[in-house]
DNA sequence: CCGGTCAACCTGATAT
DNA sequence: ATATCAGGTTGACCGG
């Protein structure tokens, strides 16, 4: 649907390519929730005993009131938070993501709220801050295995290719020896593309080497990979 | 505390 | 302009 997605979360991920954001702006809703949801709009909610103006600090509303209606067997009309509050919980939720009870109680205090709320609150930021984070781990991984399927195809008509086409291992001599050494005991080198003897001493001392194939461009055996038949 | 869920509320799109 | 709808957000609750 149009609504941009308000969850400015802040949200540590440890997948390559998706660093965290800022977590400087917008939290969790509020009044950062659909995109471009006024104020105005907004705070004349059931919180608001309709004041004109400016946004009211703290709206009341929350503390006792609902009391009476939760007995009454439905639930109590739907808490907003006020701009004022939700900063105040997010800027504590940045600083620490679970709250001791004397935690909760000066935050509740602060902000007019019940600590049962400031709890509800963190339980849900909590909840959906992780759930965020699964999401965005869910759409890295699915990339992921997007270019390795990708990946695999390519290799697959490698092979495939490779075959059809018969190519016989080249023959490498022994430096020592001067004879053909076994296609099992190659190498390749991947700085300098060179078939090298595996057990060769002297770090990549280049072997002698059989002339390229014509199709060298094409020759799988230069992919830097050990020569296996 | 967490995960799942409900339901109030909001928004943008579309129909009338 | 207004009503309606679909879909998203979020405060609250429940059971484990």
């Amino acid at each position: 649907m149009g609504s941009t997605s308000p969850s400015g979360l802040e949200l540590t991920m440890a997948v390559p390519g998706l660093s965290s954001s800022s977590g400087s702006e917008g939290g969790f809703g509020c009044n950062a929730g659909h995109g471009s949801r006024n104020a105005a709009m907004r705070d004349l909610d059931m919180n608001q005993p309709a004041s004109g103006g400016e946004e009211e600090e703290f709206p009341m509303g929350s503390v006792e009131e609902d009391e009476e209606e939760r007995g009454a067997g439905h639930r109590p009309k739907k808490l907003r938070l006020s701009k004022e509050q939700c900063r105040l919980l997010e800027e504590s939720f940045r600083l620490n993501h679970t709250l001791t009870p004397k935690q909760k109680e000066a935050l509740a205090v602060k902000l007019k709220l019940r600590p049962r709320q400031v709890e509800v609150w963190f339980q849900n930021r909590r909840a959906r801050t992780k759930l965020k984070q699964t999401e965005l781990e869910c759409e890295y991984l699915k990339r992921c295995f997007g270019s390795l399927t990708e990946e695999n195809r390519r290799l697959q008509r490698e092979v495939e290719e490779l075959r059809a086409m018969r190519v016989a291992p080249p023959t490498v001599l022994s430096p020592h020896t001067r004879q053909p050494l076994p296609a099992s005991a190659l190498t390749m080198c991947p700085r300098c593309e060179r078939i090298t003897a595996a057990t060769t001493t002297g770090a990549g001392a280049p072997a002698a080497r059989t002339p390229r194939p014509a199709a060298a461009a094409a020759n799988p055996f230069h992919r830097g990979v050990p020569i296996r038949r």
